[in-house]
DNA sequence: AAGTATTTTTAGATTTGTCTAAAATTTTAA
DNA sequence: TTAAAATTTTAGACAAATCTAAAAATACTT
């Protein structure tokens, strides 16, 4: 597997998921700041490989073999942020670049043994769920912020919007996962939000509620 | 710099060191286990970017610049060296092909905060010094077990010969870094040595004893 | 010093991954 | 339902890194 290679199926993965839906060649070139020519000569690349399934002029989705190796990128990826924050002292905001080298490292005992420093870690630094070496994934049960009604809490799980200035905007107002989160009152006029987080009052808009992640108490 | 053109730098300065010295294409070629005519091409390119001298039909020296990157490479891949002995528990047989791949990435951070974690590290594993961040770089004082006289005493401080095979050797006779090794005799013969080890007497042969360095005591 | 052997370079081809521009197909919309 | 718009593919080109085979330069040897 070369790494572009890994790159285009981590693409796919992540926007199709598992799904046999066909995701064209115009999204994936979109996400990839690539061009569509590109993309089709990888599709017959990665369906000589049996990796995905090709419909001319239709997309493509992953295969079995697809999925799993997606997986198990995903997997390093986010191990690898995992380690650059507990070890390394990165910031949220600073894993991502470097993750995407790491996540192409090839050795099965480097991984193993990553995992087991970091004490089987279940999530990564934005709350995303770590893939088991076995390639199980289970989504966290969460919603959006925004979709809490009035007076209900929630404890903050994950980010949406994985972007520095995102990321940096709630490291500068102290909003950290793991952190609960009242609603205490909703505007009309903008959809902004007053909430409450560790004892303090914060005035924030739709934007932001839109982009964190909660799970209901 | 792209990865090819990192491995050619290393492989460079591993033949050649910092001299000025003209390191032929074939040797190079025999080194990477790649041909000549490769070799020519790589080395135009890198005279291009003024990381070697090239001299037609002579061969190839680094400039100052090209020493540099070679030490700044360095520098990572025993820093990850000694990352995965001391943090993820490998063997010192085990280290070389995966620090080969995690060499090439690139952050300045990581590698910092590596040091860090480790402790700021003077040696790798092999008991290779470990060039420092501006490319400070003490070759140890050492000599070959092969070349102490009778009764001498010495401390294990490096390897020459890094092969799994001779490494794994060691581990199973227990020769490890750090221990001292007394000359009890020689065998004019063969040249093999009886020493002292941890309290063991253990006969070696030549070959081991040439590949083995230790600091006179 | 000339001729052979060795080393090194050149020339041309291959693979991966990309691009642009043009052609083909599908979708949209009057 | 057919023409225009949008999407997707093909064709041809390019750069990096490699190879083989042939040519050129250097080194050895008597």
């Amino acid at each position: 597997m070369t790494r572009a290679e890994e790159n285009y199926i981590k693409t796919i993965f992540h926007l199709g998921g598992a799904t046999s839906q066909l995701i064209s060649t115009n999204a994936i070139a979109e996400e990839m700041e690539t061009k569509p020519s590109s993309v089709t000569d990888m599709a017959k690349r990665l369906a000589d490989k049996e990796l995905v399934n090709y419909v001319k002029y239709q997309g493509v989705s992953l295969t079995v073999k697809g999925v799993k190796t997606a997986l198990a990128i995903i997997r390093k990826h986010r191990l690898w942020e995992v380690f650059l924050v507990k070890k390394l002292d990165f910031t949220w905001d600073e894993v991502h670049e470097v993750a995407e080298q790491l996540e192409h490292i090839k050795s099965e005992k480097l991984i193993d043994q990553l995992d087991a420093l970091l004490d089987f870690p279940k999530y990564d630094p934005h709350g995303d769920p770590i893939p088991s070496k076995t390639g199980e994934f289970k989504e966290r049960d969460k919603q959006l912020l925004s979709e809490l009604p009035v007076h209900a809490k929630g404890v903050c799980v994950g980010v949406k919007d994985t972007s520095s200035a995102f990321l940096r905007f709630l490291d500068k107002n102290k909003i950290a996962l793991g952190h609960t989160i009242t609603i205490l009152d909703k505007e009309d006029f903008d959809d902004s939000l007053r909430i409450q987080i560790d004892g303090r009052e914060l005035q924030i808009s739709n934007q932001i509620a839109t982009n964190l992640y909660v799970k209901k108490e």
